[in-house]
DNA sequence: AAAAGCGGTACG
DNA sequence: GTACCGCTTTTC
């Protein structure tokens, strides 16, 4: 009789392709999208339902029931469950931990789901009194939140008011007291924006939004506008567009560009609900904004990476800023794109989408080139302010004084004299990159990775940036027994001291993971910033994006030559990327900036295309080099990755999957190769890189691959996994 | 990935 | 006998 219940197929998040059959009550409500929980051997797990009624080819008596059903209307709808199977396909990772991944941590654990009221707002009484109005003439805080809230035309989260009225708390209850306003409960994680007033654009900006306003149905645009030409207001004028015919926009920034203040842009610009996901945020907000985009409740939804994966039924526009940015490429499990999820979530839903950025990535522009893409270039500031001069210092035989030569330190000076901003940027962070013995030439090693041990806090701690295990500095050689131990190099903490010594008047603040991990830093920082008080600012790659910075005139980047000689392709676009993009924090205002670079290869070519060029000059050259060494996005790449405790599995699996490639003229294979650090963590990492002149011949060897390699004897020992159009090859 | 099954063996 | 390993098999 058991074999008369309806079967349904489930994904599973285990790291197998393929899915399950299980038998599920007739009575209950389970439709495809629903999550369900079940027991998976001996296990219980949660899987997504992704088919119904189906005829199951497994033997009826190894069907086991579904425990409960989760959800009595899909998680996931139709759209999203085909982009999800589309994602699990070209990544060639299983469907059920794809869904998993797409899923907002909080639902993919069981849960009894109660419905959120984190979010409380305020909205206005359309009907109070006039006197209770008029009672308020001796009560300014009051008039203001009660006309913000007027403005905004519908409730306002509690939170947002904080936010802009700090202290807003009392006059709040005092209003709600008086009858003016009422607070009401809004739909979980979402907070109400205030209608704000769209800037005048420059005529620049006029032409790229008339132009976007042309396209219909799927529409690809690339935005390339350089630091400061307003690609924001673009966004934001094609939003106001979109959610005028009541649909949804999807807004993409990278962790480090996703700032509080582009936030409160979205706030108090449009009267809408807004959903924002970041890492910040609790597991129970963001599965919250995943709901109430999934209802339809969320107009906007702005968040980072995985916030592509939001199910929005009336999606009417994505946009992708920074859409060059490293972090939209997930690095583990479901090795995904976001960017290039974006491009295919855009086509099958036929409507438009915005990349912007002042740095294209190399594969963007070359779609643009080929005509996928429309390229709107913005060559002029929105402000009028000229672009930065970018200058070279030659540092060869130089002496540096905590990473900084006497040159830079002179072209600083008349800056911080004049009141002005400076930035010192340099892609370490730590005291000290190397504890080196002069004696022997012994570099203390991290004992778990090939990689010598960064030096912290002037030569107390070892810190590996690779595994994060740190120990106590030794105080003699572990290898001649010499005291003579020296810290090789500068790190953000070091140029940070060296700055201090040489201007001893004025306030230094430092910009890197470590100065930042505590709460609320980050902003209390950028508040001296602006007020003027910090003027010597030193910081990592977290300094390159999203800040406005209206006093600084001077960038100084300390080792632009780790980018010009790394083994990793990419390394000479992301040296361009980084360096344009600092620049770009420059000389905003109405002040002139310059910047300097401190080089030993003031000859190299790159470079000089660079600094002749700019960004676009680097570009048509460094996309012609990749042409001629068949790279991206002239060649396409898949990286079969394999680690284990001994050295030897990696290299065994390796090889024996190279075996099973039918190689011809057109499809190569590199490898197996050690990856550059070897070992990492303990582990032992080699991989294989297979290389394709078109993409058609790349897929149909990954997908045999998917189900081949698992047989191979030699999987077992290794953990291995296939990384399409790999981002970095460490 | 995780848990269970299998076969070998050291133990006192 | 049994407690404990390393290795293989299975997961609807």
């Amino acid at each position: 009789m058991e074999q008369d219940y309806p079967v349904i197929r489930v994904a599973v998040p285990v790291p197998l392709y393929g899915t399950f059959d299980y038998l599920v009550d007739p009575a209950a409500s389970a439709p495809v999208g629903a999550r369900v929980q079940i027991r998976f051997g001996r296990r219980p797990l949660v899987g997504v339902i992704v088919a119904t009624d189906v005829e199951s080819q497994v033997a009826p008596d190894k069907l086991k029931p579904v425990l409960r059903v989760l959800d009595d209307t899909p998680l996931f709808d139709e759209a999203l469950l085909k982009l999800l199977r589309w994602t699990a396909r070209y990544y060639h990772h299983p469907l059920g931990d794809t869904l998993a991944t797409a899923l907002p941590a909080a639902l993919r654990r069981t849960r009894t789901d109660t419905e959120s009221t984190r979010n409380r707002g305020w909205q206005a009484v359309a009907d109070a009194p006039a006197e209770a109005e008029a009672a308020l003439t001796r009560a300014p805080r009051q008039q203001e939140l009660l006309a913000a809230i007027r403005a905004a035309g519908n409730a306002v989260a509690h939170g947002t008011l904080l936010a802009r009225f700090p202290g807003a708390q009392r006059p709040l209850n005092a209003l709600a007291e008086r009858g003016l306003i009422e607070a009401v409960a809004l739909p979980g994680g979402l907070e109400t924006g205030t209608a704000g007033t769209p800037p005048a654009l420059t005529s620049d900006q006029q032409d790229v939004v008339d132009r976007l306003r042309t396209a219909s149905g799927f529409a690809p645009a690339l935005i390339e506008g350089v630091t400061g030409s307003g690609k924001t207001e673009i966004y934001f004028q094609r939003m106001a567009d979109i959610l005028a015919t009541g649909r949804q926009v999807l807004f993409l920034a990278p962790e480090i560009g996703l700032t509080p203040q582009l936030i409160d842009r979205l706030r108090s610009r449009f009267a809408a609900a807004i959903g924002v996901l970041h890492s910040q945020r609790s597991d129970g907000e963001r599965a919250d904004v995943w709901k109430a985009a999934g209802a339809g409740e969320a107009d906007i939804v702005i968040g980072t990476r995985s916030a592509i994966f939001t199910p929005m039924p009336r999606l009417g526009l994505i946009i992708v800023d920074e859409e060059h940015d490293g972090s939209y490429k997930q690095g583990d499990g479901l090795r995904y794109h976001a960017r290039d999820v974006a491009l295919k979530r855009a086509q099958d839903a036929a409507i438009p989408i915005l990349l912007g950025s002042a740095t294209p990535a190399l594969e963007t522009l070359h779609n643009a080139r080929a005509g996928r893409f429309v390229h709107h270039k913005l060559v002029r500031r929105a402000t009028g302010a000229a672009l930065p001069a970018i200058r070279l210092i030659d540092i060869r035989s130089r002496p540096l004084d905590g990473g900084l030569s006497d040159p830079l330190i002179n072209r600083i000076r008349p800056h911080l004299e004049a009141g002005n901003q400076v930035m010192i940027f340099i892609n370490r962070r730590g005291f000290a990159p190397a504890l080196f013995c002069h004696d022997c030439g012994w570099s203390a090693p991290c004992h778990r990775c090939d990689a010598p041990m960064t030096v912290h806090g002037a030569m107390s701690r070892l810190v590996c940036h690779h595994c994060g295990s740190t120990e106590k500095a030794p105080t003699v050689c572990a290898s001649c027994g010499s005291e003579s131990l020296i810290a090789l190099g500068a790190g953000t903490q070091r140029v940070a001291g060296a700055l201090r010594s040489h201007f001893p008047d004025v306030a230094v603040a430092r910009f890197d993971r470590d100065s930042m991990a505590r709460k609320g830093r980050l902003e209390a920082q950028l508040a001296d910033v602006a007020s003027g008080k910090t003027q010597l600012l030193v910081g990592t790659q977290m300094l390159a994006k999203g800040h406005d910075f209206a006093r600084l005139t001077c960038v100084g980047v300390l080792d632009v030559d780790g980018g010009l000689f790394s083994a990793d392709f990419r390394a000479t676009e992301h040296m361009a990327q980084v360096v344009t993009q600092v620049a770009g924090r420059a000389g905003r205002a109405d002040r002139p900036g310059e910047v300097w670079l401190q080089t030993r290869n003031p000859e190299h070519p790159m470079l000089v295309r660079l600094l002749g060029g700019g960004y676009p000059g680097f570009a048509e050259a460094a996309l012609a080099e990749r042409e001629a060494t068949a790279l991206p996005p002239y060649g396409h790449l898949a990286l079969l990755r394999a680690e284990a405790h001994e050295q030897r599995y990696p290299h065994d699996f390796l090889a024996a999957a190279a075996e099973t490639i039918p190689l011809g003229g057109e499809l190569a294979c590199w490898g197996p190769v050690p990856a550059p650090m070897a070992r990492r963590a303990g582990r032992y990492r080699a991989h294989l890189l297979l290389h394709a002149s078109r993409r058609a011949l790349l897929h149909p060897v990954l997908d045999r691959w998917q189900t081949q390699l698992a047989e191979l004897p030699a999987a077992r020992r290794v953990r291995w996994s296939i990384d399409v159009d790999p981002q970095d090859l460490l």
